[in-house]
DNA sequence: CCCCAGGTCGTCA
DNA sequence: TGACGACATGGG
């Protein structure tokens, strides 16, 4: 039978917003208010308890740790919101609602093919077309009696044509999925290789790939890679910057950004985010 | 039939 | 460089 871990909660976490709140596409909303999500090579069951995170999976090997290091639980949150309210007392309000929530730390390729699928899509059709792809490329994984998919990996995803995608309504960016998926395999492009890189460098690279512009590959960067002086500035962004500092163009946005918010550009503006996005 | 969604690409000046 | 239309798909 499969074991309980349990995770007492030091700092504040919002399980809800973390999970809900646009990073991830693959999961389930439970009845009892958990969460099912596939994450990296298994399925897990967590829910809030008595200041304790409860979490079940298909899989126990080092579960702690990788749930541990998934929702980001071990890093000083209190001291980022601190850094981002210091020049800029007007996002202090949005930093409250953001209270507890964490930059979770994604698989890089599952990364880099959902948010190619992310340009000019929504938060529902991407799901939907994330889950499709693994589905039909994934490893088959049963927990609680119910059957998911894991992720593919880049071989399990080799031999999949611009017409296959394309039949899983992935749209335009068929031919970007193909094209990234083939450096891959073949070598020319190593997804570990930017873990040792700057941010203008791993930028760079990125963006030399089709299908990936500048948001995209901030996207990637913060939520695989940890970069936190990126700037992923979406439609809702533009939105809430041009309502609550009038600010219209994306240059000036990021200007903005540099100066007030420093090293942790990225957190203020997912902050923004979810602030718009989820009302 | 319109507009919009975690945008990017190619083209033209 | 910067502006601008096209692009697949689904929902409001």
């Amino acid at each position: 039978m499969i074991n309980i871990i349990k995770i007492i909660i030091k700092n504040n976490f919002n399980l809800k917003d973390t999970v809900t709140c646009g990073q991830i596409f693959r999961f389930t909303k439970e009845e009892d208010n958990g969460f099912t999500i596939i994450l990296f090579d298994r399925v897990i069951n967590i829910k809030e308890e008595n200041n304790e995170l409860i979490i079940l999976s298909n899989k126990e090997e080092n579960l702690r740790e990788i749930v541990i290091n998934y929702f980001d639980l071990d890093r000083n949150y209190e001291l980022i919101n601190k850094t981002l309210s210091k020049y800029d007392k007007k996002i202090i309000p949005i930093i409250e609602k953001c209270d507890g929530f964490k930059m979770i730390k994604q698989s890089s390729f599952e990364t880099i093919i959902s948010y190619i699928i992310s340009a000019n899509n929504n938060v529902r059709t991407i799901t939907k077309v994330v889950n499709t792809i693994s589905e039909n490329y994934g490893e088959k994984v049963i927990f609680n009696n119910k059957e998911y998919y894991l992720f593919p990996n880049a071989k399990d995803l080799k031999n999949v044509s611009i017409e296959d995608f394309r039949n899983m309504k992935t749209g335009f960016r068929a031919e970007y999925l193909v094209s990234i998926i083939k450096a891959i395999n073949e070598g020319t492009l190593d997804l570990n290789d930017i873990y040792n890189m700057n941010t203008e460098e791993s930028l760079n690279l990125l963006i030399s790939y089709k299908g990936i512009g500048i948001k995209v590959a901030s996207c990637i960067l913060l939520f695989a890679y940890q970069k936190f002086d990126v700037f992923p500035i979406d439609t809702w962004v533009k939105k809430i910057m041009e309502e609550e500092y009038n600010l219209k163009d994306v240059n000036k946005i990021k200007e903005y950004a540099i100066k007030n918010y420093k090293e942790y550009s990225a957190i203020a503006i997912q902050y923004m985010y979810h602030a718009k996005r989820n009302k």
